[in-house]
DNA sequence: AAAAATCTGTTGCATTAGCAACAAAAATAT
DNA sequence: ATATTTTTGTTGCTAATGCAACAGATTTTT
């Protein structure tokens, strides 16, 4: 499989050809693109980070899906909904790739190595997507803030190979993502740490069980 | 795009050419696969139904996913775990066809057209499960019962253009599937019913607010 | 360097939802 | 047709967690 890193300056080179795909920047705070119709619209987050922001019929606000470099989204991906809205919206300065679903597909004429080679990197590029939003559902199905929070630590105890951890976002990014209220996981926190379990200091996580 | 009826009668009429594709058939309780090592294998649900279920360290047991017709799945969409132990078993006497993720984008040599089409509907049917994934998701980080309750009958209210709905499983299944406790879950619903949202009767489900 | 905004930790309180247990109903197997 | 297994509805109890509010720390903006 080719390295994070080959896959990343591949895309950075894209310039349209045969597909039509488009490149454009945002700013901090811009929204990137809304899921409101079944648009059929994949977007390549090329540079900075996103968020998937939900608000509901009572106005609340769920970031759903949070998005870093190389990442694939869009309506394509995304059930059509009803009551609620959707929107993408750049957490920093973001650089992103749009182009369209059904185009993917359709044969491209002179049969290019450009378009093989594309329509290749967005198969890898949506795999692992998949392999993300299986690792959250087994987060979300867990029954308790506290099994929530261990089974992340081990995931990422595991990719890292190391039993010191940094928790790559904010804490209130991180309830968002195990979909739990901030306050309430500060305090399994707090517990975990008066009980032995583990370390913390800032976002680094130390754990302290076998 | 293509019907769903179409893609089935493609996979149902795979041989093996240039992919080494293994079709194997199972009797209700056996199970299909295992997550242990990474593998890269997937899988198609050519017929039945089958769940992936998750033993963690205290033995407690959880359907983490549920898959039916035409479903993609396999260690190649899933997180290299740890703790867990994951087991797909046949909920129903099922067909699988088994292929690894390594050969599917190799060139195959005589760039047959068999190929191009096998992959293409791998694709579709890759998207397809992305976007049942996230639409579980949208259910898992809703933060309370009713709300996934409410959340998951506008799914299908939508989907079939009906205000009456017919829940496609058993209710302890969908317990699982919303990751709640059932008897929980059952509370709700008849709270839900004295309220005057919805009416029941086995698993058709009415819905009385607009 | 100062001001503004965001993030973090904490706590009290009320509600929710998990757990356990049981009986009736329904579905499945013999 | 009968027996067995699974599903469903219900309820009491308790622990977990969401919510609100606030102050101090940290980060970002001006």
């Amino acid at each position: 499989m080719q390295t994070q890193l080959e896959i990343s300056n591949f895309l950075k080179s894209i310039e349209s050809r045969c597909y039509k795909t488009t490149k454009h920047s945002f700013f901090k705070g811009e929204t990137i693109t809304t899921y409101l119709e079944k648009r059929n619209q994949l977007c390549i987050l090329l540079k900075g980070e996103a968020d998937l922001i939900r608000y509901d019929f009572n106005g609340n606000k769920t970031i759903i899906g949070q998005f870093s470099e190389n990442d694939i989204f869009g309506e394509a991906l995304y059930p059509a909904n009803t009551n609620n809205e959707l929107f993408v919206l750049a957490k920093t300065n973001c650089d992103v790739l749009f182009f369209s679903y059904d185009n993917l597909w359709v044969k491209c004429k002179q049969n290019c190595q450009f378009h093989k080679e594309f329509s290749e990197q967005i198969n890898k590029l949506i795999i692992k997507q998949v392999v993300e939003l299986n690792t959250r559902i087994e987060l979300l199905t867990k029954k308790n803030i506290r099994d929530k929070l261990l089974s992340y630590f081990d995931i990422l105890s595991t990719k890292t190979l190391s039993k010191t951890i940094s928790i790559p976002f904010t804490f209130t990014d991180l309830a968002d993502y195990l979909s739990v209220d901030r306050s309430a996981m500060t305090r399994e926190l707090s517990h975990l740490i008066e009980e032995g379990f583990i370390e913390k200091k800032g976002k680094k996580i130390k754990i302290l069980y076998n």
